[in-house]
DNA sequence: TATAAAAAGTGACTAAAGTCACAACTATAA
DNA sequence: TTATAGTTGTGACTTTAGTCACTTTTTATA
């Protein structure tokens, strides 16, 4: 733990690793729900999480949560004992340290690294929000295809990314049809080269 | 101050009395540029900004600023010695707080009160930028209108909306024509009723 | 009150994305 | 090996939004 918050004093790490559990989940399962009351906050350790809202049976992907960043949303809504405002899977096995919502709140007076940590994580998630924002409106769907598979590339670390063409679809919040028309097109283009399950970014 | 800052201690008060500058704003003034250095956060006391971003002459409105709100994104730039990502401006003239970047820092330390502020503030605008994230992906034109329309409606606190079809456009980042089609066929809808720099909600 | 500027209305067209229907390919497990 | 489920390709069509060009209305002010 001391690896991934550097910055922590040696006696907050002794007491996090003393009062918290940790949790490993398996890859692709749902670890925050829409409107679920938050009682414990999910920081991850390592492997990687994707946060996304939902509107009937259309999803669209917020952000990725990786390793030594937590769910700020959850965040705010353990601390004023509300609800997730968003859902929250893992795309890998990981690994998640899990902060009680009551108690870190009485944390957060006594170890102001904490105070510090979540308030990058704030600005972190709006930053990521604001971006996908832009993306949206400003953006035409071959752009936003583009950009996501190369922060899929860059999160994974490797040109080769393992993803369907439906998953793609979820992340963008539109249809399977129009990403598989819009790969072909870039790969024409020559940004791209597909094949089964997978897609090479040039 | 007391007024909008129940919970500040009086000693906090009085240091943000002496130590803040306050100003006031005309209507319709740019307070805040994207890629501006941030040596203030401001805070508003009384009035309203449009925090909106842009991308080749076209604006999306993020989200609106409110008497006793203050601007995280500045706040995160100011902290960090860095630039701001979004623009601000006045919406009617406005009293706004002025926070020296660098001091607020030490403070922040010394009066946990702050932190909650900025906390708060912070879950505010993710709730907001989640909020125009959904609308803009999983509504269409003419219910984002009416969204908007309504939000306008509650600041404002009238039904009657005074304001252009352009400036409507400008904030849901289109253009001026589809917002006067769609103005009429909400008023054929009996939603609305259209008068010439207004709008009243029915 | 005359007139310029700003605001709003509207038809015709284009572009982008979503939908539907169905064919074809690929991997896996019985 | 052969079902079978999951994945991908594609044509045809619809819907939504954006663009262009122009007119009309309203407001402010010289």
């Amino acid at each position: 733990m001391k690896n991934i918050f550097p910055f922590f004093k040696s006696e907050l790490i002794i007491l996090l690793t003393r009062e918290c559990e940790i949790i490993t989940v398996p890859t692709q399962q749902e670890i925050l729900r829409k409107g679920q009351y938050v009682k414990v906050i999910p920081v991850v350790l390592k492997g990687l999480l994707r946060v996304y809202t939902t509107h009937e049976d259309k999803e669209l992907l917020l952000y990725h949560i990786k390793s030594s960043e937590s769910c700020v949303m959850s965040f705010a809504a353990g601390i004023k004992n509300g609800t997730s405002e968003i859902y929250a899977q893992t795309l890998e096995k990981t690994e998640i340290l899990l902060l009680p919502a009551q108690r870190l709140k009485k944390w957060l007076e006594q170890y102001p690294e904490l105070n510090v940590l979540f308030n990058l994580q704030y600005e972190m998630r709006y930053a990521d929000l604001l971006h996908t924002i832009e993306n949206m409106v400003f953006h035409k769907m071959d752009q936003r295809v583009l950009s996501l598979l190369h922060d899929k590339a860059t999160l994974s670390n490797t040109k080769i990314i393992k993803i369907s063409h439906q998953a793609l679809a979820d992340d963008l919040a539109t249809s399977r049809e129009v990403i598989s028309r819009i790969l072909k097109k870039l790969e024409n283009e020559n940004k791209l080269v597909l094949s089964h399950q997978s897609i090479k970014i040039l």
